[in-house]
DNA sequence: CGTATTTGACCGGCGC
DNA sequence: GCGCCGGTCAAATACG
């Protein structure tokens, strides 16, 4: 029987259609193309951080799923704070799905395979704000202000630890867990798990519809962090793993405390991982660059890109960068050794992607 | 022995 | 109300 179909739900950014993309752009770029309305302020995002003119996933991660500084960065118009729109999606689930199946629609996501052979990886990142709970109940503006992220994240956490009682008892249920905005990562890569420097305890699989693969699901083992991330490798392109983070991490990323860099970041000598998120308010983007050159990253290339979808307007804006990745240690004791290359691929159009990393000559590893 | 993973059961949302 | 489904829990198991 069919498949897609009856799956409107947000995840369709998986759906996307290599061959679309393999034609010569992602879909989204042309879907999204009048959307970038602010070329310029890409521009000036690359100015902005000449040092680290690029995001990577790892980056995202570590510096902070910040989503306000994701979508800063990537584009939006963001000179609002309230950049992301805290739901999107399955409202036209209708719309998406159709689009899914025409192989087209803003979630649609490609990932290149221009990668030539020096390019042992690339991939790209789509990200999805979702609000979660009922769609729509609410208005588009509102509370989006509420649930910052950072806030949320706090919010969350302590929630988290202080009750929680079990599922489905009483008492206050009437907040479900809102799902935080998702980001997801398209990685060229043979191995699943991609390292990306934070410990993760792996919860529970499942099949995917449609696909061979199944879909892990992990969690941050640090406790107090509610961050999620599934992995699952794309149906159409094996090759391709996707990795869906969820939330943000309330603490610094282990791998690059234990790095033998000098950090003085500022969440790395709080003693209070809270604190720290707390202060990540204002120093996120601080953060966010300095972990951006102390990421052990081998060799993988990572296009990132996100995708807002405003309600009002479904004009979807997305961008995209790119940047290596780690390499998990696989299970052979040998993995072949990754020379640091960057690599650059062409995007049509606004060229989004940036050049990423600098080699970095050692890597540590977790 | 402590911890991470496996895996079927379970839950809540949603469509019909 | 029922069944499908994505997501999560948690007991059992594997691992070191
Ligand atoms: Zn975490």
């Amino acid at each position: 029987m069919s498949n897609e179909k009856k799956n409107p739900y947000q995840y369709d950014p998986f759906d996307y259609n290599p061959h679309e993309i393999n034609r010569s752009s992602f879909p989204f770029f042309n879907y999204g193309t009048h959307s970038i309305q602010d070329p310029q302020n890409l521009h000036g995002f690359e100015s902005d951080h000449p040092n680290s003119s690029f995001m990577s996933f790892t980056d995202c991660l570590h510096g902070s799923m910040d989503y306000n500084t994701l979508s800063k960065a990537f584009d939006m118009s963001c000179s609002s704070s309230e950049v992301i729109s805290p739901q999107l999606d399955h409202e036209n689930s209708k719309n998406q799905q159709a689009a899914a199946a025409a192989g087209v629609g803003d979630h649609s996501v490609g990932t290149s395979t221009t990668e030539n052979p020096s390019t042992p990886n690339s991939s790209v990142s789509s990200s999805s704000n979702e609000a979660a709970g009922s769609h729509e109940h609410e208005d588009s503006e509102k509370k989006k202000k509420e649930k910052q992220p950072k806030v949320a994240v706090c919010d969350e956490a302590a929630g988290d630890e202080e009750d929680k009682s079990k599922k489905g008892s009483k008492a206050k249920k009437k907040e479900k867990r809102q799902r935080e905005p998702r980001f997801a990562f398209l990685t060229k890569s043979e191995v699943d798990h991609l390292e990306d420097g934070y410990r993760w305890r792996k919860y529970g699989q499942k099949a995917v519809k449609n696909s061979p693969y199944p879909r892990s699901y992990y969690r941050c083992t640090t406790q107090k962090c509610v961050v999620k991330k599934r992995v699952e490798r794309s149906f159409q392109d094996p090759s391709i793993v996707i990795t869906t983070y969820e939330g943000q991490h309330n603490h610094q990323c282990p791998a690059t405390l234990r790095g033998n860099l000098n950090l003085n970041a500022v969440g790395m000598l709080s003693p209070n991982p809270l604190l720290t998120s707390a202060s990540l308010n204002g120093s996120a983007r601080f953060q966010h660059e300095f972990l951006t050159q102390f990421l052990p990253m081998n060799n993988q290339l990572q296009l990132q890109l996100q995708s807002h979808h405003h309600q009002d307007d479904h004009q979807a804006s997305n961008s995209m960068i790119y940047s290596n990745l780690v390499a998990p240690h696989p299970h052979h004791h040998h993995q072949q050794h990754q020379r640091q290359q960057r690599q650059q691929l062409h995007v049509p159009d606004y060229g989004l992607l940036q050049d990423l990393v600098p080699s970095f000559g050692h890597k540590q590893e977790p």
